[in-house]
Parts: C-alpha cells; structure tokens; sequence
DNA sequence: TTAACATGAATTGTTAACAATTTAAAGATA
DNA sequence: TATCTTTAAATTGTTAACAATTCATGTTAA
C-alpha cells in the first residue's frame, strides 16, 4: 500500500522539505496520480522526503489551506474530495475569473504567448495521442493558466491556480465513464479568438469550455454495496 | 514591546490553538490592531496562546499561505507589508470580482439582505462618528463581504476575504494622511442600486467605489532619512 | 564619532521521546 | 456465520531538550 503512493509521488530535491512536500503532491494531483481519498500518512512522507515529521505537518497544513487536502483530527490527511456543491462552486469561479482574464487577455496576449498557447496544445494532443494521461493533464492545465499568467496579476494567477488544480480532483472524481476532457479543439479555437482579437468570441468559448467540461461530470452516487462482499460474490 | 502587542491580539479560546491564533491574528489586521511589519515572536505567540510552539509554527505557515504574514528563514514571521506593484494586484482582482459579484447580487438579494447591509452601514457610520477606527474598518469590510456571502459561492467568498483583508493592510501601509476610508455614502448608494435592480448602475458604482479607495493611496516612498539622526537633530 | 568586531542573549529550526487516539486483528458469544 | 468485545499495533498529537542562527549590547580601534 504504501510502496504504491510512494511511486506516485515524484521525489523533488527541492532545499526546503517543506516546500518539496508541497509541490510534489500538488503536481501528482495535477496529474491524477493521487486520487481524491487518498490517505497521506506523516510517516510515509516523512520518510519519502528525507525530513521529520514536523515539517510534514507543516506542509499538510499549508495543503489544507489551499484545499488540496483536508484533515481530519486524530485521523489524518487525505487528498480531498470535493462535494458537487463544491464543485459547482470550483465552476462558477472559473467561469467567473476567466471570462475576467479574457478582457486583459485580448489586450495583453503578444505573438509569443499565442505561440507558446499553440506548442500547448499541440503536446497535448500528442500526450492523448500517445495515451499519457497524466500529460495531458498537465498541459491541459497549463493552457489555461497561460490565460492567467498574461494578465500579470498574482493573485488571480494563484486563484486560478488553486481552481484548475481542484478541477482536476473534480473530474477524476466525477467524469462520466468513456466521456473525454478538454476537446482540443475547443482550446484551438480559443487561441483564434485571441488571435483575432475577438473579446466577445473569446468570453463566449471560454464559458461554454467550461460549461463542456461541468456537463460532463456525473454527481449520481456510486453504486455503494448494500449488500455484504460475500452475499455480492454469491449471486 | 511584548505587551504592546499582546493587548493588540484579542485573546479567543477556540478549542483548536491553532485555530484560535489564526482567526485571532486576522481579526486584529482587519481592525488594524497589527500593522504591517509587525514581528510575530513564535514564543510570544505561544504564552499568549497557552500552547506549544508547534502550534504557533504551524499557525503561522498557515497565515504565510493566506498571505497575512510574511516567512523569512531565520528570521521570523511578520505581518505582510504589501508592496505598491501588489497592492494594485488586489485591487485589481477586486474590481474583477466584485463587479462579477453584482450580477449575482441583483438577482439573489432578498429583502433581509438588504436589511442587514443598512444595518452594518448605520452601525458603519456609528463607529465613525464616536472615532472607533477598529469598528469602522470591520464593518467596511462586513458591507464588502456581505455582497459574496449572497453569491453563495464559498470560493468566490474566500478570495474576496483575502482580498478585502490584504486592501486593510494596504490602507494602513499606503493611505494619505488626512484622507478618509470608504466613504459611507458610496455604500448606501450601492445597496441602493441593490434595491433598484440595476445592475449596470452598481457595477459603475462598485467600480469606482474601489478606484476612489486605490486613489486615496500614497506610494511615494517614506521620507528616507538620507542623513544621520545626530545631522537631523542638528538643523 | 564612526565603524568594525566580539560576546552573550534571544529566537528560530530540528530532533526524539512520550501520550492519546484510532485502526486492525484476534477471540468470544449468541 | 455474524456481531460484539478485547487486545495489540500503528498513527496522530504533544512536549521538551538541543543545535543553529540571528539580534542586541558593549568594546576596541581607526
């Protein structure tokens, strides 16, 4: 059990063992290596970045606050697991700060960042091309934070950040069985917008991408056991 | 210098330490109690907060990530003093989502809302009357946060705390001598506009509303005193 | 007087041991 | 077999001691 989360989690030589803690369950939840649920002991992380275990509280800490994880007293860690009003809430701010971004976007957005926007995608589709998920997570979720990094506003950046990351938790916890992610081509014609300078256009793709994605989600309780294991294995 | 600060931090015995120093120390900045700069001792904290340094430790992590306090390695935790380039970040983000905040307001604020917002604006203008600072400022930020508490969206309402808690700071730090806060009749206009159901009308309003805020600011840097105090003290 | 230096106190960072709670497993009872 | 105890192991929470760094004070030298 724990041998199989410690090979989820890229080990990052980072100075600060808390700060390696951090970023490396964040970016393994980016890419959904680490389910929503999962358990994040302190021994087990302790262990696997070298520090004691007062720094691994921090860190789940400082995780907590950014709800990535929440705790549970005298229980422990685990990656969350957004409620479906969270996540409608996680939809309505995306929809509400990126269709924010686009009016800077249009104006701020130069050849280079539509150049990068398009070498994006085009590893994006060659991550789902080849069948590596977590790629495509992870270049899926840059394309939109590029949105936020041409604003030049940390704060919306991190807020965007912390909406795109819980998304993903979202969409790993509720996607509909055999329905897809991001539609590449929706980001490409997003980028033409941008290009063309289209604000109307831009605002309007951005807000059906995001309402997509919601509709592909599926809130309808899982199938839970009302029967015992072996009264299940009998039929 | 200990006691100073100890009497600027309401002492509220929450069951969780940890959660009694954060709640205390943000409420004490968004009353301007703990101006920016502020060095927050870790064993102060702890004898304030009869609880273990670990706690305060962990405390203040939390508070670095909310960005209320500012880490420096060795050195400490301190009250964050925004910088000009940040402060227009939040203020910038401000607008942004306030002004998204509204759609939502017009269509969702019941009459008890309304209601409730006289109310913190009377009790906005009692304060200011009997020179009661600390109350002012609470309930100025009480009016802001009122319009996310509507929206029901418990993201949007996060972020517009941490917003509208950073502008606290930013004041305290940048504001020009002699120049007054939010002006109470901007927000009796806003619920105004509420009541009416305009929402172009109070999304103008909003707007300047804040831009009148950024305006009141000064940036000019803090006369430096370019010669030594015994020079200074010779003229 | 100013600046550089040295010393001691205070503060932050780290570690390990212990207590309290939860989890898991074994055993007893109907 | 299923359910309820009992017991042991594992995990979280707390505390105190120690190390490392910074800060403050006083001293010396130019």
């Amino acid at each position: 059990m724990t041998k199989s989360i410690t090979k989820k989690l890229a080990i990052e030589t980072d100075d600060i063992p808390e700060q390696a803690i951090i970023s490396s369950i964040t970016a393994a939840v980016s890419e959904q290596r680490l389910p929503a649920g999962t358990k994040l002991g302190e021994q087990m992380l302790s262990n696997l970045f070298n520090c004691n275990r007062a720094n691994v509280r921090r860190a789940l800490s400082t995780l907590a606050t950014m709800h990535v994880v929440q705790l549970q007293p005298n229980r422990g860690a685990f990656v969350s697991t957004p409620s479906p009003k969270e996540a409608s809430d996680v939809f309505e701010a995306r929809r509400t700060i990126e269709s924010i971004l686009a009016r800077s976007v249009i104006k701020n957005a130069c050849s280079q960042d539509i150049e990068d926007m398009r070498a994006t995608i085009a590893a994006e589709a060659d991550a789902r091309a080849q069948g590596d998920k977590p790629a495509e997570l992870r270049l899926s979720r840059k394309f939109h934070m590029h949105l936020a990094t041409i604003t030049d506003n940390q704060l919306l950046e991190r807020f965007l950040s912390e909406l795109t990351l819980r998304t993903t938790l979202i969409i790993g916890l509720y996607n509909k069985v055999g329905s897809s992610n991001c539609a590449e081509d929706e980001h490409s014609r997003i980028v033409e917008a941008i290009e063309a300078q289209d604000e109307d256009h831009l605002i309007l793709l951005l807000d059906q991408h995001l309402k997509h994605l919601e509709a592909s989600l599926d809130f309808e309780p899982a199938i839970e056991p009302s029967f015992t294991l072996a009264e299940q294995l009998n039929s």
